[in-house]
RNA sequence: CGGGAUGUGGCGCAGUCCGGUAGCGCACUCCGUUAGGGACGGAGAGGUCGCAGGUUCAAAUCCUGUCAUCCCGACCA
């Protein structure tokens, strides 16, 4: 009996392949970029690195920002939207920021056009430089502390807990639909505090904040933990981050919050003076989250059929098909879809009733299918004459009849069910895919044979670190929070406080 | 910026070696049959072959230049 349902299972399979993506274990970069595109996430726009987010792709990046949003105003923060241009000397203010972003910057330096009096098209007009060239922002910290400075002038000031939705842009060298473009969106929290612990907290609460977003809504589980040195932000004293581990094995860094000491206070004087009348310079963090996170979403649950989406941030969580020869089949029907559509709503639950004629219902099946939309209810004749439906779960793929006799209600708690087993599902995955080790050897192996989080100790120096990654191009995600054991570094044998965690990384 | 490859209807490709006036699959339009996992048949529409020169009676094809994109490295959310 197993056997025929495997076999089933299988012959469904080989159907839906006939416009099917690559498998992940054939190529699981082929795999990625297909799926991008089969479910029509995003494009390649004309100019190199960019894209284009299409509407269903848009549609899950509001629902992440619509979460996040009320997230950041719970704790207090504020909305504010600062320019795309930067001046170029606001660069050179704090020496490591500069340092980190100086290669990938794109610059503005005329701000005109003309028609090319030798011949066809338009010229840039030579007379219409820039007296001094506006860098296109890759992030807002130099602009923002440069109002600060006029915004902060005594401790009554503080704290200010702005946040912006904005894109940004960085000239990579190698780019990725939603893992790394050369614009992005994304949003950018920057605080300014009176006092060092206070802004160490706030930095650490962000770092929560979207760890619980990453887990509860996204269904993907993250580690938490501080960037070694090298690792750290361009201006910061550290890096607080969430790294999630994606189906091929490789990390990816899904958050990232700094605490930026006095360094941009500093750089852009911004001074404030405390109860006692005496001068300080502000405490300030910055956090982002970006469009990557739908790569994340994409490369932790998705098949080799398509998107799978947690209904938490599914735009469409049902979809309804009316399986109908014609139109007086397809009234029948629409009569039961449409209750059952108010129904649904009614549970706050996103349904779309897919009634056009002009698709089969077999590509519509596919359709959805690759778009990852979480329930699929059909609806035909024989259903009606059994007073039900077929409910098909895209996580499991499993189909069900279930009775019309409170289906609204048992869809909600299957929808419900859904994204717990994708979380459950992923925890799972990276518990088999984290390994700890304690020789440099093992190390190598693991890495190369398996992937995934590798535990290890390490001296704690930038030398070992770099030759670790020169060797294995496996890098120091994160430096746990919570206090590990003592050891022995696993490539020069020096002591380690704790262990830390590995992995080839996006 | 080093190494490799590719530019031909909307998409994916063949044709290039050996010059002879452009083809296939998908998608698209119309008609009919179909409809519980991406239907079938028939009839159509759509391309200055990346761009600019050159050779030739004749160039997608040969030559020169140029631009762009992709993949592998170094760099990065």
């Amino acid at each position: 009996m197993q056997l025929i349902i495997f076999l089933i299972k299988q012959s469904n399979i080989c159907t839906t392949m006939g416009k099917g993506i690559t498998k992940r274990s054939e190529d699981y970069s082929a795999w990625y970029n297909e799926l991008v595109k089969q479910a029509d996430l995003a494009e390649n726009s004309p100019v190199r690195g960019c894209m284009v987010i299409k509407p269903h792709g848009y549609a899950i990046w509001e629902k992440m920002q619509a979460v996040l949003d009320q997230k950041f105003k719970e704790t207090g923060h504020y909305n504010a939207y600062f320019p795309i241009f930067i001046p170029k000397s606001y660069f050179s203010k704090e020496a490591s920021h500069v340092e980190g972003f100086a290669k990938e910057c794109a610059v503005v330096t005329h701000y005109r056009l003309k028609n090319n009096p030798q011949g066809e098209g338009v010229i840039v007009d030579p007379e219409a430089k820039l007296e001094e060239e506006l860098i296109v922002r890759p992030t807002s910290e130099t602009v923002i502390w440069d109002s600060y400075k006029n915004w902060i002038q005594s401790y009554r000031d503080l704290p200010i807990l702005l946040n912006q939705w904005a894109n940004v842009v960085r000239w990579e060298m190698r780019t990725r639909l939603f893992l790394r473009t050369a614009e992005f969106l994304w949003q950018e929290g920057h605080t300014a505090h009176a006092t060092k612990q206070e802004a160490e907290e706030e930095a650490i609460q962000m770092m929560h904040v979207y760890a619980d977003f990453v887990e509860n809504y996204m269904a993907v589980p993250v580690l938490r933990g501080v960037k070694t040195e090298s690792e750290r932000f361009a201006g910061a004293l550290e890096t607080y981050c969430i790294e999630a581990l994606m189906q091929d094995g490789k990390a990816l860094q899904a958050g990232t919050s700094h605490f930026l000491g006095q360094n941009f206070a500093k750089a852009f004087d911004v001074k404030f003076a405390d109860k006692n009348g005496k001068l300080e310079y502000v405490w300030g963090t910055s956090w982002g989250v970006s469009t990557r996170l739908m790569g994340a979403l994409i490369m932790a649950h998705s098949d080799d059929n398509g998107l799978v989406l947690p209904p938490k941030l599914a735009p469409t969580q049902v979809v309804i098909i009316p399986i109908f020869r014609n139109a007086d089949e397809l009234e029948a029907i629409a009569e039961v879809a449409n209750q059952l559509v108010a129904d649904l709503r009614a549970q706050d639950i996103t349904v779309t009733f897919d009634k056009r004629d002009t698709y089969k219902p077999g590509w519509k099946f596919a359709e959805y299918e690759q778009k990852g939309v979480p329930v699929r209810i059909a609806i035909g004749p024989r259903d009606l004459a059994n007073n039900q439906v077929e409910v098909a779960r895209r996580d499991t793929k499993e189909k069900q009849a279930m009775s019309l006799e409170g289906l609204a209600a048992a869809i909600k708690i299957l929808l419900d069910d859904i994204q717990q087993n994708l979380l459950v599902k992923a925890l799972a995955f990276r518990k088999e895919n984290t390994s700890y080790v304690d020789s440099y050897n093992e190390f190598k192996q693991v890495l190369e044979e398996k992937g995934g989080f590798i535990y290890a100790h390490w001296d704690g120096s930038a030398e070992t670190e770099e030759l670790i990654k020169n060797e294995t191009k496996a890098t120091i995600r994160l430096i746990p929070l919570e206090e590990g054991e003592p050891g022995t570094c696993m490539v020069t044998g020096k002591p380690s406080k704790q262990r830390v965690v590995f992995a080839k990384a996006y």
